[in-house]
DNA sequence: GGCTACTGCGAACGACGATCGCAGTTGTGG
DNA sequence: CCACAACTGCGATCGTCGTTCGCAGTAGCC
């Protein structure tokens, strides 16, 4: 039951055909976080966008949560994995890094946790399988290659999450507006926070650092980190 | 508004005295969110547990959210600062990263993401400045630093909840005994995923890896290959 | 052609977050 | 000393949500 991504009982053939199919309830949901959020992706709000009646989804889905996994493993199914194993171990990871990010970007709202909270599903276990094959080229144990594939997840996930700024490790924007006449700046500026003091001051003058060549600097030290080399 | 975990409407002494304050509330929905999970923490509840009525909760604190906010900056209060600045910068991370992880171990519900979407609170700018104070120790500009405590965060994160098994990169628990006799063991034998199917039996084979030890391990490797030295 | 297993769905239930206004209480100013 | 003002806790209630139940209709099977 926890595991009905994988599997639905088969239709006998009796009675009318369904009308929609788990897919493209999924691609609804996944329209509507897109759109507005994931608080957005209610039942009603699914079952209107397909013209349908709320209580018809649960024909299709068992709960909301599940139609969250079916989501989450529908946006999985759009990472790429052309072009792999031509290189070395570390270009494929680091490719693979960049195919997640690019995820997050698109749905930011794979950003709110709810990867966390949610078995790993088919198309998961796709990407998981070609992360694996590149650690496999670094020669290392399994182990160390889960761990190094979880460590680089959790990295692309923290990493998007500062670029579209949604919780920089500072301040949020609107936040960092408000500070200057809040609290928040009596604190900083009250000298009990003189390393946060400093590298807000430093963030505030200092150039804008590109984006993606930061990511791909991180990732590589990280990986090299984690699974030798060089 | 949204900053109102640093600041309060200070009283007028007009009108009775409160019959609770804002630390009691959070602490009451923290017991509720350690022993039933984030979802248990409703407004009623809290009340309920505090011997309140729900309305009442609304003269403490704005929204659902803002007691969010207050949970979270509690159990912030908890981490311990001792023994920092004694050793080198490596150690006092080390020391940092695993008072986070015990965090973590002790509120289960920061794992739900919660974290992400709330704005930084005073204790995490606590947090922050120690980590960021150990940084400097290493000479490093203060973008990498941030940098670097923002990684180090996601990797705890990542590593405590692997640990506790509410989700492992592989399967979780209950599902992987489940998998045996479902199609999650049929897609893993089929040879789709070969990598896959390879680390599940190793990490069934393998002897257990002590937790604490790979922790650290990890984040060493981590921090080193962010920050330089060795 | 009836039986059966399906379909979509109207209506409803319970729980939730949040609001409004009222009765009671406390300090303050005249 | 007392009326007013500024507070308090909170009962009642609203709108929304996830989910359930049962019914009417439909399509294949014996």
């Amino acid at each position: 039951m926890a595991v009905s991504i994988w599997l639905r009982p088969e239709r006998t053939g009796r009675g009318p055909s369904p009308a929609f199919d788990r897919g493209r309830i999924a691609a609804a949901g996944v329209a509507l976080a897109d759109a507005d959020g994931l608080a957005a992706v209610t039942m009603r709000a699914v079952a209107d966008s397909l013209g349908a009646a709320p209580a018809s989804l649960y024909r299709y889905v068992a709960t909301r949560d599940e139609l969250l996994e079916l989501m989450v493993d529908q946006v999985n199914g759009e990472v790429s994995y052309d072009g792999l194993g031509a290189g070395d171990w570390l270009e494929d990871l680091l490719a693979l890094a960049r195919e997640a990010r690019e995820r997050y970007r698109a749905h930011p709202w794979l950003l709110d946790g709810i990867e966390a909270k949610i078995p790993l599903g088919p198309r998961a276990t796709d990407f998981l399988e070609h992360a694996l094959a590149a650690c496999a080229a670094a020669s290392v144990e399994p182990e160390t290659a889960i761990e190094a594939v979880a460590v680089m997840l959790a990295l692309v996930g923290a990493l998007t999450r500062a670029e579209l700024g949604r919780r920089a490790i500072g301040l949020t924007d609107s936040e960092r507006r408000q500070a200057k006449s809040e609290y928040a700046a009596q604190i900083v500026k009250a000298g009990d926070h003189p390393h946060v003091a400093a590298a807000l001051a430093s963030r505030a003058t200092g150039k804008a650092t590109d984006p993606d060549a930061q990511f791909d600097r991180v990732v590589t030290r990280v990986l090299i980190g984690l699974l030798g080399g060089r």
